[in-house]
RNA sequence: GGAGAGGUGGCCGAGUGGUCGAAGGCACCCGCUUGCUAAGCGGGCGUACGGUCACAAGCUGUACCGGGGGUUCGAAUCCCCCCUUCUCCGCCA
């Protein structure tokens, strides 16, 4: 979220830059203004009376003899006090409170070099790499070659699973479990990141920390707990199936005071994410691309405010190396203000090349947090022995989409006869093959 | 699922109603010292939010001893709920 006290001294500045993504709620700002105000003359009050209590009872605590006149008298005259403080501590509280959740739900500040737009056709194509491969023949799409290749069965994945879900056979399966080991191979080995192996279930704590919650909760699956449970758990925390690996592995140090020597902290880790794909019925309900599970190396960097833009652009080139080396044809591109995520200041997406969708479709989005993350989930740094705790930033990508690199390979490296030529770096990956066949 | 024990500052660890933001140690920082070398001595060293102010330092107030609520003039300390860690039993991949 965004520093308080920044946004209520550069009011209009902060107005500016969150229209430029195409936040414009005036009303909210407003509120937000003399929410501000209103919570400082609270804590004023609340603690000019708690300071006189404090002394009053420290005062008694002095008095030796505790059943004397003097003490009962002193005693009866606090009590007063008592509900008072009671009172404008919960005022005061309520305030903050609400504060609170309004600054839950304003957007990150794009960064200055954000290229200013409205909606995706204002996104900047920074680089082409490779060449789109050309097929004497009519290039098929994934669903077509997967199916001819058994390796892809979506009918029994909705039997299964319902729609959305696909189930994955022989060399299909082989596949993905090959880009998922050559990915985090490449990425610890010679990227330098350290490998974790994270939850696929997440705390709405940790959901809140990475932008997930509260504004988009019906993107994710709640885990649904029987009544019994809920009687007994009131209190307890909701539970959500992982959406991206982002979640656990950049919560892993919430409310944690980082050594700077630390930075950057580098993760790689796998998960399956899980998305409900609310608002998006009707959106490629062919094949592979839009799933309700899907596999994922996700990428995580904590870093510090001097280091962010080139660590920013270092990340998306860890993720673009697994293309570059898998020998996929693909487009990077930076997304306008108005088309970035939520919590994002910067952003960079990866598309590969789909011949079956004559396409670039996006297999990675990096981004750059700023604070905006580490002040939800309180993670900072100390940059130098002594000195006072910063807020670290955060950047994180994927590296990559598992299953989009998967149909990537196939329509890319389709051959005429329905068979697949298998990039030579994941031949080792697939014992050796170099082609899936029927 | 059952039984029990814990969660205190960057780390370890005292502390069971007032003199505790919290002993002691480690780590770290500053200075001194040192011919015996991951040595010795002295000092410093939590975070957040207010006020003053330059959103600095300093000074000052308040809160924070896993989280929330309660009792009390006063809570790290007592009560309740939750989270979490560990040990034992059961069950299970």
């Amino acid at each position: 979220m965004l520093d308080l006290r920044y946004v209520s001294e550069n009011l209009d500045a902060v107005a500016t830059a969150l229209a430029s993504r195409g936040f414009n709620d005036q009303e909210t700002l407003a509120k937000l203004e003399s929410l501000a105000s209103a919570r400082r003359l609270a804590i004023t009050e609340v603690e000019t009376l708690q300071a006189t209590r404090n002394e009053a009872s420290a005062a008694m605590g002095k008095i030796a003899d505790k059943k004397s006149e003097a003490f009962t008298a002193k005693r009866v005259e606090l009590q007063g006090l008592k509900g008072r403080i009671k009172e404008l501590e919960s005022k005061s509280k309520a305030i903050q409170d609400e504060l609170g959740e309004l600054l839950l739900h304003l957007p990150n500040l794009p960064h200055e070099s954000a290229p200013v737009g409205t909606s995706e056709d204002d996104n900047v194509e920074v680089r082409v790499v490779g060449d789109k491969p050309s097929f004497a023949f009519e290039p098929k799409d994934h669903v077509d070659l997967g199916v001819a290749l058994d390796i892809m069965d979506f009918e029994r994945g909705a039997k299964v699973s319902g729609a959305r879900f696909v189930i994955l056979k022989g060399m299909g399966s082989r596949l993905e479990r090959g880009l998922l080991q050559f990915m985090l191979d490449m990425h610890v080995d010679q990227h330098g990141y350290q490998e974790v192996w994270p939850p696929a279930l997440v705390k709405d704590s940790s959901m809140l920390g990475t932008t997930q919650l509260p504004k988009f909760e019906k993107d994710a699956f709640k885990i649904k707990k029987d009544s019994e449970w809920e009687e007994k758990n009131e209190a307890s925390h909701d539970l959500y199936l992982c959406p991206t690996g982002e979640v656990p592995i950049t919560n892993m140090h919430a409310n944690e005071i980082l050594d700077a020597s630390q930075l950057p902290l580098t993760y790689a880790g796998y998960t399956a994410c899980f998305r409900s794909e609310a608002g998006s019925y009707g959106k490629d309900t062919r094949g592979m691309i839009r799933q309700h599970q899907f596999d994922k190396i996700e990428l995580v960097r904590f870093v510090t405010p001097e280091d962010a833009l080139s660590e920013h652009a270092l990340l998306t080139s860890h993720a673009e190396n697994i293309l570059k080396a898998l020998g996929l044809h693909y487009r990077v591109v930076e997304l306008c203000t108005g088309d970035m995520g939520f919590g994002a200041r910067k952003c960079f997406d990866i598309e590969v090349w789909l011949p079956g969708q004559n396409a670039f479709r996006e297999i990675s989005s990096c981004s750059w947090f700023g604070e905006f993350q580490a002040r939800r989930m309180s993670c900072r740094y100390r940059p130098a022995p002594k000195a006072k705790p910063k807020h670290v930033h955060t950047i994180n990508g994927s590296g990559l989409a598992i299953g989009r690199t998967l149909v990537a390979i196939l329509e890319q490296y389709q051959r005429a006869d329905g068979s697949i030529e298998v990039p030579e770096a994941l031949r080792p990956y697939l014992g050796g093959r170099d082609s899936i066949r029927a």
